[in-house]
DNA sequence: TAACCCATGTAAACGGTTACATGATTTC
DNA sequence: GAAATCATGTAACCGTTTACATGGGTTA
C-alpha cells in the first residue's frame, strides 16, 4: 500500500466521493501536505477496490458526465485505522530553500537578501490565510475540533501544521535575510540569533 | 538541471571531492533537508562534467581503490550562483505524520495519543542534537558563521531551519498528543491551544 | 572470519508529474 | 466565442530507491 492510498482512505471515511472530487479534495484540503493529480488517483483507486478497502456504485447524471461514486469498505477502515498508529520509517523532507541557503554565499549576498526576504513575504502571506481559515473552523465547527473521535479534528491538526511549519519558515526566512543584509562584512552582529 | 545537481555544485564549490565522498555528505550534512545515493550520484556527476559544470582528474591511491576527485568550474559556479536567486516553483511538502493526523479519529484516541508522544520525544531528541551541533559550530567557527560570504554560514543556516523544524515539530506533535488524551469526551478543553 | 569502509558503476522498480485523449455543460 | 468545470482514463517521462555487481583493505 502506498501513502497516496491511505490518503485516499481517509477521505472516504469521512465521506464517499468520486475520483474527481477526491483529486480537487487533495489539491487544497490537506492542502500544502499531500497533493495528487487524477492521473495518479484513477489507478490507485483501481488498485483499492482490487484489494477490497473500496468499493464503488456507478451514479448516473443527466446534466454532467455520468461518475463512480466510492465508498470505504469495512476491510478498508480497519486498514486505515492499523495504519494510523503504524511504526514510520523516516523519509527525508526535500527542502530546495534550504539548499539555496547552504550555497548563498556563492551569490551576491544583497541579491540573495532580496531573495529570502520575498520569501519570507510569501509564507507570511501563506501563515495569514491558515490564520483565518483556522477561526473559520472555530466559529463554523465549535468544540468539535478538539473532539478526537470527530473528522473535523483532523482537519484542524492538519492546519495547525501547516499554521506552525510557516511560523518557523518566516522566522527562518527573515533570520537568513537579516543575516545576508548585516553579515557582508566582518563587524559585529546584532543579536538576531536565537 | 536537477536540484541534485546544484546540491553537489554546493558542496563541490567548498572543495573538491570524489562521489563517494559526495555521497557521505549527502547523508548527514545537509543532513534531513536532501539526500541521495550513489546510485544517483554518480550518473549526475556524469551529466554535469557532459555539461562542463564539473570534471574530474583520478587520484591513484595504493592502500584503497582509486578516485576521481570531482572540482567544480568557472561555469558551474556561474550556474550555482545563478540559481541561488533563481524563482523558485512551488513544490509540495509531503508529510506522512500530518496525514496519520488527519485520520487519527478513526483509531484509538489513547493508542493514537501513545504514537504522537513518540513522535514528540524522537524529535526532540534531534532537537538536542541540533542544538548541541550548534554550540559546536559557534565554539569552533566563531563569528564566520555570520559572514554572507562564508560557507560556513550556509551550513550554520542549513542547521538554523533543522533547529526552528523541529522545534515546531515538537510543538506539534504534543499539541496533538495532548489533544487526544484530553479530547476523548466532550469535556471543556484545556488552553493548550495557541 | 565476519562486518565495515572505501570506491564505482548498472539495472530494475516505484511514485509522481506532465502530456495525450475525449466530450458535455456552464460561466464570463 | 473562450475559458472553466465536471468526469475518466492512458502513456511517457523523470527523479528516487532498492537491488545487483565487484573487490581490496581494515577493524572487531
Amino acid at each position: 500500500m502506498t501513502t497516496l492510498g491511505y490518503a485516499l482512505l481517509g477521505l472516504l471515511a469521512r465521506e464517499p466521493l468520486s475520483g474527481y472530487a477526491l483529486t480537487s479534495q487533495l489539491k487544497g484540503r490537506i492542502g500544502p501536505f499531500w497533493s495528487t493529480t487524477h492521473s495518479q488517483v484513477y489507478p490507485e483507486l483501481s488498485r483499492l477496490e482490487n484489494g477490497g478497502l473500496v468499493a464503488h456504485r456507478v451514479v448516473e447524471q443527466s446534466d454532467r458526465p455520468d461518475k463512480k461514486v466510492y465508498s470505504i469498505t469495512a476491510e478498508g477502515l480497519k486498514a486505515l485505522k492499523e495504519w494510523v498508529t503504524s511504526p514510520v520509517e523516516p523519509r527525508t523532507t526535500r527542502d530546495e530553500l534550504v539548499l539555496r541557503a547552504h550555497n548563498a554565499w556563492v551569490a551576491d549576498p544583497l541579491e540573495a537578501a532580496i531573495f529570502f526576504r520575498e520569501q519570507e513575504r510569501l509564507h507570511e502571506e501563506r501563515l495569514s490565510d491558515y490564520e483565518i481559515k483556522r477561526e473559520w473552523m472555530k466559529r463554523e465547527w465549535g468544540e468539535d475540533i478538539r473532539r478526537a473521535d470527530s473528522s473535523l479534528f483532523g482537519n484542524y491538526a492538519a492546519l495547525r501544521r501547516g499554521i506552525i511549519h510557516e511560523r518557523g519558515y518566516v522566522e527562518w526566512c527573515r533570520w537568513v535575510a537579516d543575516s545576508l543584509e548585516h553579515g557582508t562584512g566582518g563587524e559585529a552582529a546584532s543579536e538576531v540569533d536565537r
